[in-house]
DNA sequence: TCGATAGTTCAATAAACATTGAACATAGGA
DNA sequence: TCCTATGTTCAATGTTTATTGAACTATCGA
């Protein structure tokens, strides 16, 4: 548990993984928040998403995220901090990560992602 | 093997559901095919995809597609004619698709995309 | 040093998925 | 009518997947 875990290279990142890994409503919610404080130009940790599974199931999820290319997490004491990468998804898929989070945003309520405020209430 | 088959509503159609469906190789392939054949508005048959795979693993192929929404099937005669349902993916998540086939385009030689000459040869 | 907190890893389970071949249905042409 | 071409459906197979709880590791603060 000791050191920030590996990420995949801006050119190993591929179409498939990355469409796989959104294609789960509990990924979906997580790129989808993550795409909120993107905005605020901040990061969340593992806890803050609590709300959608259990720990175990969740770091599960991370890793998925992670290994497809989709975020990065950066290792702080004992919390791991996390952001969408962006630029990278950005420049191998253009227009791809705001279609996916416009469209998720819009589909809201159906797909039970949480509201910005809910988001800051949870935590 | 009767009548046309049963396509979802534009409202039915669900963004984890698309997102799924494209993230199989074979199945962004298909899609892939479709999206070059709009261009010059034209349907395929099931018979233009038989170097991807055996038929009856495309019939399952085209039955996901169909479910999900992304493609509308029209039976004529021992043929079914296939084609993109672009205006109500466009409807549903706009710029989706289009994100999805440029990066594929971009992808073409890694995601091992049969270009629009050799789909020509091919039939 | 002790305890609490944050998160990962592992093993087990059930469900979903992709693939195959064989059997079937339908339509068109000889 | 029979044969062929086109595609679907079904059952069987092995693989991957999501989920759970328990055990574990590491860090921080008292």
């Amino acid at each position: 548990m000791s050191r920030t875990p590996s990420h995949p290279t801006r050119e190993q990142i591929e179409l498939p993984m990355v469409l796989d890994c959104l294609s789960d409503p509990i990924r979906l919610a997580i790129v989808y928040q993550l795409a909120q404080q993107e905005r605020v130009s901040s990061e969340l940790c593992c806890g803050d998403f609590n709300g959608l599974s259990g720990k175990s199931n969740l770091a599960y999820h991370f890793a998925k995220l992670r290994e497809c290319g989709l975020m990065l997490t950066r290792v702080a004491g004992t919390n791991r901090f996390m952001r969408l990468r962006r630029e990278d998804m950005d420049a191998r898929f253009p227009g791809l990560l705001d279609a996916v989070i416009k469209s998720a945003t819009r589909d809201a309520d159906r797909l039970q992602l949480l509201t910005e405020c809910e988001t800051v209430e949870a935590s």
